[in-house]
RNA sequence: GGAGGGGUACCAAAGCGGUCAAAUGGGGCGGGCUGUAAACCCGUUGACUUCGGUCUUCGAAGGUUCGAAUCCUUCCCCCUCCA
């Protein structure tokens, strides 16, 4: 099997191939160009998407080039597969912003130094807004037939619910098999990854090609990756997993990955950092907390870089091991003269820790708030809490959340 | 178009004139145990409060009543069945 189809298999990425035999010796002949498509219906990409990212970059370590679609057009229109209503229609301008968006944040995670291997950005709007609709009857719709696209399942299982299915997104898979076509034509792109949910959407594409140039492409899918707990991954009880630090701190991105559960640990490694398969082998009986800090490290320093992986774990440290010392600790800088006669409580809230007073009530009633390590026992002035001789204290909710309160 | 059923907190779901800030489960949060894990156990889960209470909330707006999530009217939305 080609080596990059077997690393591809190693690592765990993959779930369904429309030819293995076909496209391993297609990649074998020679260096290819492939696509994924991303959506753009949020303003950034969470950890959902990873695994397709580092598809990606797994194409560019192979030598091939990736090509990576961002969806204007049919972000316009949404994707029925796995849904049971129809999205919410975007305005125009959210999708470009969110197009921007994620654009930056994949151009983090993709190398651009060689020219063979650089990705290329399309979108999708550029050849689907001037779409004449007869033209595009005749030439691409004469491809499809109802009775094989009332079989896909994104659409079966809406109808089988008996949930509405616009005419609209019933056209979404015709306009992402036309992107294939489209991307076969312009760049010879022979391959489409993209999640299994993609499966019957890339067939379309492969077919489409198939039928209208008789050229030979591939679709690849890779598994849902699910968390131990059944979750889906990127979206955790306290919010999504974002790649974007604007909406998710490096340091909230790292303990991510820090706790991750233990039945995921090794598979995570392999699907989420680029760690030799041989060095995770080797290591897999190493102390359990030293390997989720391996891949914290790892999956940090690939989007925010070495420097900052190694803050957030020098953080997590202090915060964790040495926890007499305060260092590395957020700051969070008040201004005496306004905190006079306020309580501990306004100051939290004031300083957006909580947004509630209740909340806060019902923490220091749980044993959930400590001063200076000490637990309190009811809200109290601020004047009476003891700064040290660098006039801050240290102020912590819960067990993870610690803080340096200074005062100027 | 006709006939029914329904919209309750983060989600699911009970309540069907006062004892309802609203059962129960899930989730969240906090605590315990531990390894910053899982499992388990306990507490908590509208806001404000001088801790006496006060205010806002059961699709929306009105009404009946001393009193409404609960009854009436209108409107909006969803579902099921029939055509």
């Amino acid at each position: 099997m080609n080596k990059f189809l077997q690393e591809f298999h190693e690592r765990g990425y993959f779930y369904q191939c429309t030819d293995n035999n076909g496209l391993s010796r297609t990649l074998e002949d020679k260096k290819i160009k492939a696509y994924i498509g991303f959506d753009c219906t949020a303003e950034s990409l969470h950890v959902g998407s990873l695994l397709q990212i580092m598809c990606l970059r797994l194409l560019q370590k192979h030598g091939h080039q990736p090509i990576v679609l961002l969806g204007g057009g049919t972000t316009r229109i949404g994707d029925p597969s796995g849904k049971d209503k129809t999205r919410q229609i975007l305005e125009e301008k959210t999708i470009e912003n969110n197009i921007k968006n994620i654009e930056k944040i994949l151009k983090i995670f993709l190398k651009t130094k060689n020219k063979n291997t650089s990705p290329i950005f399309v979108n999708n709007y550029d050849w689907l807004k001037n779409l004449n609709y007869i033209s595009f009857l005749r030439d691409i719709g004469k491809h499809f037939t109802i009775n094989k696209m009332l079989n896909f399942d994104s659409v079966k299982l809406r109808l089988e619910r008996e949930q509405s299915l616009s005419y609209m997104e019933f056209n979404y898979m015709i306009l992402q098999a036309y992107d294939f076509l489209e991307l076969n034509k312009k760049y010879d792109c022979k391959l489409q990854i993209g999640g299994s949910d993609q499966w019957g959407n890339i067939v379309n594409g492969v077919d489409l090609i198939k039928r209208h140039s008789s050229n030979e492409t591939f679709g690849l899918t890779t598994p849902l990756i699910t968390l131990a707990s059944g979750a889906k991954m990127g979206k955790t009880e306290s919010g999504a997993i974002w790649l974007d630090k604007k909406l998710l701190s490096t340091y909230d991105y790292w303990q991510f990955w820090r706790n991750v559960d233990d039945k995921d640990l090794t598979k995570f490694l392999k699907i989420f950092t680029e760690i030799s398969l041989d060095e995770i082998e080797k290591r897999k009986n190493d102390n359990i907390n030293d390997l989720k800090i391996l891949l914290a490290n790892h999956a940090t320093s690939m989007l925010h870089g070495e420097e900052e992986a190694k803050k957030c774990y020098d953080q997590a440290k202090k915060i964790f091991s040495d926890k007499s010392s305060d260092d590395g600790l957020p700051k969070i800088k008040v201004k005496k003269n306004e905190m006079k006669n306020k309580n501990l409580s306004d100051l939290i809230i004031s300083a957006k820790l909580e947004t509630s007073k209740s909340e806060i009530k019902r923490l220091i009633k749980n044993n959930g708030i400590k001063v200076n390590n000490i637990k309190i026992e009811e809200d109290s002035p601020i004047s009476q809490i003891n700064l040290n001789e660098k006039n801050y204290f240290k102020l912590s909710i819960g067990k993870k959340k610690h803080f340096k309160i200074e005062f100027n």
